[in-house]
DNA sequence: ACCATCTACGACGTTACGTAGTAGATGCTA
DNA sequence: TAGCATCTACTACGTAACGTCGTAGATGGT
């Protein structure tokens, strides 16, 4: 049945953008180390980082550690996670869940298919 | 690789709650109609169905035909179809789509996997 | 012509997010 | 240890989306 829970927000412009800095760094990051990245492309306030930083943090999707004085963020959960978190929801939101996967598999591209039935396949394997 | 589209916001809980009646109705509705239903639950202004109403329309989510002076809604398409393309939109929104496929597959429950692995077998007969 | 009804449009409060400033805590350094 | 550089915490403001509704004017049936 659907679940009555709200739907995610997508993440905004500057938070995704802070995320994907997170997502591509090999540690956990300091708010410098993040305003630095983005400021080679825009201008913004370290102040702003750290309030977008802090928000991340706040709606669980990002953790942190102290450094010193300084906190180090990174992502709480792999890119990948939060993008099957959201077929997930997707999913749960549809009416008819078989008509709904009739419909996404019908959109995919010919690769993404094939992606689709390794993962099956493996799944069936480990599980099945 | 990565859509630089903005995710689409999720419905509000109003927006939705209306999208539920189109959905369910097997015809287009009036904003009284509509109205009706949702005040059996809660208490709401006509205009405030209106409104909603009024702006699922301008975002393309409803179509509108005349009916003497009162307009008709209807979903510009079916739920199921919203939820794939919100799961196209995740899936976009992931780095690495093979690992979003895997994450995604291994949360889904038993039944939703063979739903899949049957609209795969669909997809392959008709275009495989 | 009248009345019920419908639409168009504007309005206000709340919340999320982009954006940034200020004040005060903190830690290295001369 | 005094001071400077740096970091955080907190506050704030503008915009946009959404829930919510009111008013005014158009419209159509009897």
């Amino acid at each position: 049945m659907a679940s009555d829970e709200k739907a995610p927000r997508p993440l905004g412009d500057l938070e995704r953008l802070v995320m994907e800095q997170l997502w591509a760094a090999p540690a956990a990051l300091t708010v410098r180390e993040v305003h630095e990245q983005l400021a080679t492309t825009r201008e913004l306030a370290y102040t702003t980082v750290m309030t977008v930083l802090d928000r991340l943090a706040k709606k669980r999707l990002t953790e942190r550690e102290r450094d010193g004085k300084a906190w180090r963020y990174r992502a709480a959960a792999p890119r990948e996670e939060l993008a099957a978190d959201l077929m997930r929801d997707a999913l749960d939101r549809a009416g008819d869940r078989r008509e709904a996967l009739v419909r996404f598999v019908g959109q995919v591209s010919e690769e993404e298919a094939a992606l689709l039935r390794e993962a099956l396949s493996r799944l069936e394997a480990r599980e099945g």
